[in-house]
DNA sequence: CGGGTTGTTGACCAGCTTCAAGATTCGTGG
DNA sequence: CCACGAATCTTGAAGCTGGTCAACAACCCG
């Protein structure tokens, strides 16, 4: 099993401010769990006993709204955490986690990251830096929701994936969303979304194969009005 | 000067969880002071050198979108915090807060509360749970924006308001939205908003007077289609 | 090589926005 | 207390955006 100190996703999020001796506890008690393509990781209304760390691949996190759509919330890349929220407010998970390409994720128990989140201030300062700053995306995303129009949001969601999770012919991060996904983050009907990435292509603003989308005029592609 | 031992509003938030030490510090330092209705207590951009609390009144958060038309984000009753996020990230504000009605907040300097974060494990804990509910609250919005028609948007703005800020004959706190308030809480145009409005009073889910606006039919409201 | 999933396009329609005009209410100063 | 102007509310009509239904093409996979 490979070990908490050496892992590279170890960087990216607040476990990196862990103490020593805590990171050791972790790293001996976490289980390292792979998930398929689409296989559901929790599902809303869990309750979750611990937190998962993303090692390798991309999840999303979604919420089946009455009218039965489904809303991607968010994605999550190499080194984020899924479920912390849950865990330290103690409440069932709001949204379900579904793995976007095959993933892999450490796992580690509630008590691990609850215990040093009321022990360890350096810990718990940052990990509460990092839900202010959640928030605050969340925040402007619901704006973006209510004032932007479709085409602007879903530009906005091309250039995001593209930044975001994008790694070029050496690394292998090849983030590949259907047309539906992409309709269910911007929050629209699936043929819209289609439409409207037509109508980019044909503007040059991107050029597609298959469901791959590649950007042509990042510019232009951000001023969409 | 008031004590902030004494305070109502102490109950209400994290507050509570401070030590008598830093109670007392905190008290020494803050200062209270008074807003108009309408009045702007910062606005987006201002960098924030501390945190106010609402003792008696209400506020908005609201952005400015680049389309012109102002998004409200959450609104704030007594007991409540503002600018809490952006003391913690130590970043400038994200958003504007508007006094909704003449407003009584106390402003504790930025040290006050970073401090005690950094030091008091209980009352870090605690403002980790609330911004963990926020968040949630948040992500749920989000969808409901995505999701939900603007009827049903509103029928839960109207819920939401008589609900929580709705104190009757004895207790004072009478907090009256204009139509313009609500359709950008609801994020949709001042007509759309009334049109939807008058349809309700005319299947007797509500009834108004002037801008007052009783629910008649909770039942109904809530089954919005 | 089928069969299922995903992408694409057209046509139609409901919901919402916008513009515009008028009614009502509110606040302020005389 | 009234009068006036400004703000707010209300309603109508026109037009656009995006959602829905339907048909078909392309692709992927066993």
């Amino acid at each position: 099993m490979s070990r908490c100190e050496h892992c590279i996703a170890r960087q990216l999020n607040s476990i990196r401010t862990l103490t020593k001796v805590e990171l050791k506890r972790v790293s001996h008690c976490k289980t390292t769990k792979y998930y398929k393509k689409g296989a559901i990781i929790f599902d809303e209304g869990d309750a979750l006993n611990g937190v998962f760390c993303v090692r390798d691949g991309i999840a999303k996190l979604t919420k089946l709204s009455p009218n039965g759509k489904d809303q991607t919330v968010k994605l999550l890349g190499k080194g984020e955490l899924l479920g912390q929220r849950s865990v330290i407010s103690n409440e069932r998970s709001n949204l379900s986690a579904v793995a976007l390409n095959d993933i892999e994720l450490c796992y580690v128990p509630k008590d691990q990251t609850v215990d040093p989140l009321q022990n360890n201030q350096v810990f718990s300062f940052d990990v509460l830096q990092h839900l202010a700053k959640d928030l605050r995306h969340a925040e402007n995303d619901l704006i973006d929701m209510a004032q932007k129009t479709v085409k602007q949001r879903l530009a906005q969601a091309i250039m995001y994936v593209d930044k975001t999770f994008y790694v070029d012919d050496s690394g292998h991060l090849n983030l590949i969303l259907s047309r539906e996904d992409y309709s269910n983050f911007v929050g629209t009907a699936t043929e819209s979304a289609i439409r409207i990435i037509s109508q980019f292509k044909k503007d040059n603003l991107i050029s597609t194969q298959g469901k791959r989308i590649k950007i042509e005029n990042l510019e232009k592609l951000q001023r969409i009005e």
